[in-house]
DNA sequence: GCGTGATTCAAACGCTCGTTTGAAACCATC
DNA sequence: GATGGTTTCAAACGAGCGTTTGAATCACGC
């Protein structure tokens, strides 16, 4: 490993041959996307990225801390531009609570900004994040929480004062679904193909997707409690 | 591979061992819902179904296809049940058209009463479900594409019904985002630990979360059209 | 109780994996 | 132009993988 990382200039600093680092991370973002985690191997991912296969172990020591530098370049200013933009949000609105709409926004639009920009990975690296969600390992699934805690945390103070009838546990609920619908939708894997044959899959759709997404979710979260009967269990009528 | 299955009685029948396939089948759905597809072992999992390490691709042919057993062996009955709860509900409404809740009832209750029901694996299976729907593996999205495609067309059509205002496209989008939260909520993962400290993980709870799943979807796909301001892109104020 | 086909078993096959190694190449500094 | 730390490289390591093999075992019809 790399014992410290001095700034020198590389022989070619320009676009055509970024350093190892930045060059490894570019194709593990892209192979993480297409094959997930656990079927991209070392040899392919440093194939792709031209670099040699142990410069992987090399610079970033194992291929799990591999995945979670994917993951932190993107996701720590993506984070801190939410809680940002939720900030000053909440300076304009002044002593008023905020809207559900307006909270989801400022959780959606930095990733819909990041989805955009190409120079930060676009849509792939939020495709990454999406099956990481569901990703089982027990290493993924803890650098996740860690990486989101302050976030998570300030989002639900802002909707626990948008949404004051609701007890801290449905809200808990509530948020759980939203994520759960937030992260299917990043992950853009859609394993019913339920998509594909109505809208093709193109980056203006990429940006529509979550303008759909906001509606929607503001209205399951302003849902009235306790609207609807228990779900009936008993098999006969 | 066995060229039939003759249906002799084994010598112990009993719950005490039940035959090879099965005891492979119930030892892959939990370790499937563990540690995901591609990091459970087949020697891991013969060891925990004791049966020999060939056993698997004497009986299923590779892993992939025992994954598919595993998929098959409660999606279809699941799905069949869905299908004929929604023509009882379309039945009991006459000429009058489904509310979303009831649609959406005829979703959940089979999945519910499939959690609910230790002898056919209970939530590992819902989890292992889950979590295929964000795995990228082609043969696990072709397989789950064609597993559904019966029951999500007529759930469609019938939440077309119930919808009438929406587009066709806007309904698709809306869907999409009924699965997401419906697989998350399945998956029970929660990458993000919301859940964990307001919220213990056990049976009563696994019931309760698809009661409050309901409200929120119902919510979410009645939300009037175009009542969100386009989301503000721009960086400045 | 013998023959037959289904099933189990231990062993091995060939391959790929993540990681390590030690030498070569590189580059700023003296 | 020698020095010393940083980075690259080809090669190998040991382990584990999914799968195959061929013989042993079993259950049953004859």
């Amino acid at each position: 490993m790399p014992e410290q990382r001095p700034a020198r200039r590389t022989p070619a600093m320009d676009a055509l041959s970024q350093d190892t680092k930045s060059r490894i991370l570019d194709a593990a973002e892209s192979l993480f996307m297409e094959h997930g985690f656990e079927a991209t191997s070392l040899r392919q991912l440093t194939a792709a990225a031209s670099v040699n296969l142990a410069a992987v172990n090399y610079h970033f020591g194992t291929k799990e801390e591999l995945f979670q530098a994917v993951l932190t370049r993107r996701l720590d200013p993506m984070n801190q531009e939410r809680i940002d933009l939720l900030e000053r949000y909440e300076r304009q609105a002044g002593t008023r609570p905020l809207s559900c709409e307006k909270i989801l926004s400022a959780m959606l639009i930095p990733a819909l900004r990041l989805s955009r920009d190409e120079r930060r990975g676009g849509k792939d690296f939020l495709r990454v994040l999406g099956r990481a969600y569901a990703d089982p390992a027990p290493f993924i699934r803890n650098f996740l929480s860690a990486q989101y805690a302050e976030m998570i945390s300030r989002f639900k103070d802002a909707f626990q004062k948008a949404l004051p009838h609701l007890t801290k546990q449905e809200l808990t609920w509530r948020l759980h679904f939203v994520m759960g619908a937030l992260s299917y939708t990043l992950a853009g894997t859609d394993a019913l193909k339920l998509m594909a044959q109505v809208i093709p899959h193109d980056r203006d759709n990429d940006e529509m997707l979550l303008e759909r997404l906001a509606p929607f979710l503001a209205a399951g979260l302003k849902a009235p409690l306790g609207d609807t009967k228990k779900l009936e269990l008993a098999s006969g009528d």
